[in-house]
DNA sequence: CTAGTTACATACACGAGTGTTTGTAAATAG
DNA sequence: CTATTTACAAACACTCGTGTATGTAACTAG
């Protein structure tokens, strides 16, 4: 019963859904790819049609999304030079946001960090992944060395440190969220929550009443 | 040939620390106990006499060190009263100084972070971390919620926010430097680093040279 | 209209892993 | 000194998962 194209598209979109739906239910390696094709209504042949083996179905999960390392790291990358710390401020806010907003992204994103033992057949993943992380950190510690930055930067500090700790503070929140989405809520204390770590690395941080004012 | 109970008690830790080291390795998921056994220089006949099953022995293994949350709870629960939050900020830069010195504890809390799925078998093993994990973020709001604290908290900061973002700093500095302990030193960087979050909290944290004038 | 291709389902061969059972030599209790 | 545990090793039975090979009906290009 040979289908057509769009629906051949079909049958592999449903594929990449009950992967991320089993993986997320059971983790990565107690999900066997006939759980996967029974939950998509077809059999272990269209999987392996339509993917190489396991490690393929989940590359193709992960890139069905932006996760936030990426999003962070290609939009900080073509960020204006002025004013590089409020640029920072909203990307780092925006990305908890986003996670909050987009269900599939949370979906994956929880995958990644709770999910999936990183072993040999998954490498190919995590370093893309801890390339975009390691990206990420790189840019923000940029950031925090212009000269008009750095000078501001708490005695201690080092815009090496600082870029360490407003990105922990970021994967923390994530981790923490993605655990326990009721320990706070993404919308509304993402702002406040942030500009503290600014705060507590530049000297003169505007007040919160001065950035969100309504 | 029947051991002595000492060399009984050996072959226990043996298997216990091959465990360890090939979950640590290739993740639990993937680790079978013929693994564990071979590396341990036994059967899976003494891993079956000493365990009864993978999870079984899993616990086991986070039994033998108390991980962070735990300790961090544990010491705050006892805490003096007076000035909660010198005492909490020296019980974040302790745990995380404790992580890097423990190698024990530090692989151990690397596999719970990053190489484990938290499956249904798994699920005792998750639920205790996580009530610890939930302590600690109580008891560390039940600090900011002191009356000589929460008034000195910044503008748009709740207690309750105030200690999601400490656990959540720490827990990022956790993975992120779990992941790449080249990120930052953990003995001369933890220090600067917590009091820049609590300097964001807090309205009159006190300078850096204060704290540690030598 | 038909040859070739596509999109699967089905079947097979194989290994790996688990849990249990049985065997056994040495330690230990009495 | 004998009986009974103890602390395993070895063997067994079973399931589950993978990868591949084969079958096949429908689509599609010419």
């Amino acid at each position: 019963m040979r289908r057509t194209k769009e629906e051949a598209e079909k049958t592999r979109c449903a594929i990449l859904e009950a992967a991320e739906t089993l993986f997320l239910e059971k983790g990565v390696a107690h999900t066997s790819l006939e759980h996967i094709a029974r939950h998509a209504g077809v059999t272990r042949g269209a999987v392996y049609w339509h993917f190489a083996n396991k490690a393929d179905l989940f590359n193709a999960m992960l890139g069905q999304v932006r996760l936030p390392p990426e999003q962070l790291a290609e939009r900080l990358r073509g960020c204006p030079a002025h004013d590089p710390l409020m640029t920072l401020r909203e990307l780092c806010i925006e990305a908890i946001e986003n996670l909050a907003r987009d269900q599939q992204k949370r979906r994956i994103f929880t995958i990644l960090l709770r999910r999936c033992e990183f072993t040999e057949e998954l490498r190919e993943a995590e370093e893309r992944h801890e390339a975009f992380i390691n990206l990420f950190i790189a840019l923000c510690e940029q950031q925090f060395s212009a000269p008009s930055v750095a000078s501001r930067l708490h005695a201690g500090l080092s815009p090496r440190l600082a870029a360490r700790a407003v990105h922990a503070l970021i994967v923390g929140l994530f981790h923490d969220w993605l655990r326990d989405p009721n320990l706070f809520d993404p919308l509304s204390d993402a702002a406040p929550m942030i500009d503290a770590s600014f705060r507590g690395l530049i000297r003169d941080w505007p007040d919160a009443t001065v950035l969100t004012p309504d």
